[in-house]
DNA sequence: GCAATTAATTTAGGTCTTGAAAATATGGAC
DNA sequence: GTCCATATTTTCAAGACCTAAATTAATTGC
């Protein structure tokens, strides 16, 4: 509010720089990042660790040989063995038996829930129908409960092999404290559904808004393993959000998603159901385009549902229907208009599509990448990359099995940070 | 593209987590930390330092000899000794004298530099004209040779007395590399300009693009300094953004600043000088408001240059002239619709407006906040803090201070990355 | 076979850091 | 004033951790 420099907005705060502890400076101990490269690579030789990580090959071999002990890594025999010209290279690799996690993504009409082993590998996964009204965190927890059962039967497992699990779910969550502040899945708000979960199943849960999942899921397994900064959006019922800066995952600063469907993308514009106008999701949304499907098809637009009204305007767009694929068309612009917003304010390496309703890829995908690059300022700049996924509940589901494997390490070698 | 969970894009890639070493696991020498937290807080005992960092007792005592030792830190009367039980504390502060910095602005008709002391504490400062054309780099530096002979001789000291210089300027700029791809200031694109400044002056130099020099500003001097999470938006002749996200300040993936100015509000809306249609400048710089102001005014446009058409508007709608007021309330609804989808995208804690054009702060303040709170989906959630801050070129170049004293700090204690 | 080459291990030594006890410097009770 | 409670700081031995350099190991090329 003025040009004074030596005030500062704390009076009580003296000195210069930035005064919150960056949880970074905080180092990780050597053996849980040798054991995190050797996760990361697959399989590797103690002279790589040595070199990837700027440490001297004798504590390559001090450690790897903890880990062994410890049963968390082994030798392996190599198919590349005997390539090179002197003493051949012993790879490395992760025991995938060490442990086994969990990951559940709870969903507005099913769960999908993905067992993972100590390296990451898929070992089984399950999908069930749920409720799709919001209803007791106890009632959910028993949903987990069963999926649990299923899971774990299908895999030949008990619970007692599994050593965390990780949901993702709708609303706002607070990951550090496990609470649910709001979800359109439970019919109250503030609830401590991480610590539930805890207690009826004996182990540690990680709790994570699903768009996060999601990112984290591509952070891991994806594309955006290679990148520092990429940003994934999803499209189902809503748009959704999530980012990777500085390698890290961005969770903002209140916890609740990164709300790009509610961008405004019009002054004054369309009636969104947040209340607000010109948001995005108020010209994507399946409830926009049903709108406007029901004056295209004349259908009433409540015959049965919005998604069955969407199936038929989808139909009839591939069937070359003109004023259908219109409405495909007009909403693939908005949306290519809200993305170039992110590219523009984040200016990421890459940029992944994913969720339910990148099903209609075809209609989006041919102009969508080049309709964002065409809105984006482009300074003789790389452009940013734009990739459109899968959209399978696993991927979900698996974002959720990264989590807890991330917490399960951290637990391993006590670094955890307690809630 | 496709369901595919255990193909990667990368092929080669086996195993899983994320395959960049983050630069955050290697840890500062503790020694740093210690000399950064007496920085942060001004003033400390050794006590504070062990609790806040959690080392040892016996690790404060020997860990603040070395510093003291090596003139870093020193200890000092402390105002409040006496206050408790037992035995008082020592205060310890920085030596101030122990080096000085400088920070450089370089702006479109005028350069400032700031001298500052080891402290992080301004010292003297001096903002020179400087034309307003594009020239080759080699005259530029010339320019900060001016500025530089100007500002020690104010300040009563010679180039020995100075251990590195910060310059920030408008532009794309890769920091890491010292080179400028782009800048209005010069006349070819892809300058090697921090070597050139570093040869001349035999002094190292840290170049960053403007904007993310304010948000240094603010991160070590304002009110970021305790936000983990913030945003910086500065309005000059272009809108400009910075980013604090988790601790750090994000520079994105190209290097180019996070172009706020150039994301859209409008499909299909006004025509842009970059070019594109519905870009918030398009609706609130001054081109598009002089262009407004001609109507109103009855002005040739280019009578005195649009700084002089600015400032009859300005006058005008202060007056109370209802059609130059209404110029100026339209531009600030788009400023808050542009705002609003920062604060949907990044959930920032605070966001700090700067810049000349602020300058009509009252125009806009009044309602500016609100405006932007109303446009924001708010679940329940704390409404994000909008501040508005002095636009002096004093802060800029303080920003550019601060990012020198840092890179001195790392060289000092050597945990500086290479180029 | 022998040299060259690359990988892994051993070992001695150095640098940090901690933990516990001791020393220090005060305020307050009597 | 003396003594005790309290809080800060220092001392110092013990140990964790890492590195450097030398050594051992396992190959290929000639």
């Amino acid at each position: 509010m003025d040009g004074d420099l030596s005030s500062t907005a704390t009076p009580p705060l003296e000195g210069c720089g930035p005064a919150l502890a960056d949880q970074l400076s905080l180092p990780k101990p050597l053996r849980q990042r040798v054991f995190e490269y050797v996760r990361g690579q697959g399989r590797t030789a103690r002279s790589d660790i040595s070199r990837a990580l700027g440490i001297s090959p004798g504590s390559a071999t001090t450690l790897t040989a903890d880990l062994i002990r410890a049963n968390l890594i082994r030798e392996v025999a190599d198919p590349e063995r005997g390539q090179g010209r002197g003493r051949p290279r012993v790879a490395l690799e992760i025991v995938p038996e060490a442990g086994h996690v969990i990951g559940i993504k709870l969903g507005d009409d099913r769960h999908t829930a993905a067992l993972s082993d100590f390296a990451g590998r898929l070992i089984c996964d399950l999908t069930l129908p749920a409720s799709t009204k919001a209803r007791p965190s106890y009632q959910i927890v028993d949903e987990i409960g069963a999926l649990l059962t299923g899971l774990l039967e299908k895999a030949g497992k008990t619970l007692r092999d599994v050593s965390g699990i990780g949901i993702g779910m709708v609303g706002i969550v607070d990951h550090a404290q496990g609470i649910v502040h709001w979800s359109p899945l439970l019919d109250s708000t503030d609830q401590a559904f991480g610590a539930a979960v805890e207690e009826r199943f004996g182990l540690p849960v990680a709790l994570e808004n699903d768009a996060n999942m999601l990112t984290l899921s591509e952070l891991w397994f994806g594309a955006g393993r290679v990148k520092s900064d990429f940003a994934v959006v999803t499209l189902e019922k809503g748009v959704g959000m999530g980012l990777v800066l500085n390698n890290q995952l961005y969770r903002g600063s209140f916890g609740m998603g990164l709300e790009l469907g509610h961008t405004k993308v019009q002054m004054e514009g369309a009636l969104c159901r947040c209340g607000q106008r010109g948001c995005l999701e108020a010209y994507i949304s399946d409830d926009a385009l049903t709108r406007e499907a029901a004056t295209v098809l004349n259908l009433a637009p409540d015959t049965d549902g919005p998604a069955s009204t969407m199936a038929a305007l989808y139909q009839q767009a591939a069937a070359g229907h003109a004023p259908a694929l219109r409405i495909f068309q007009r909403a693939g612009r908005f949306l290519a208009l809200g993305l170039s917003n992110v590219v523009q304010l984040f200016d990421p390496a890459l940029l992944i599509l994913s969720g339910e309703r990148m099903t209609y890829e075809f209609m989006y995908a041919d102009h969508l990448s080049a309709d964002v690059q065409a809105l984006v300022l482009s300074q003789n700049k790389m452009p940013c990359k734009i990739e459109i996924r899968g959209h399978r509940d696993l991927h979900w589901a698996r974002g959720a099995t990264a989590r807890a494997l991330a917490d399960m390490t951290d637990r391993l070698f006590n670094t955890e940070t307690p809630a």
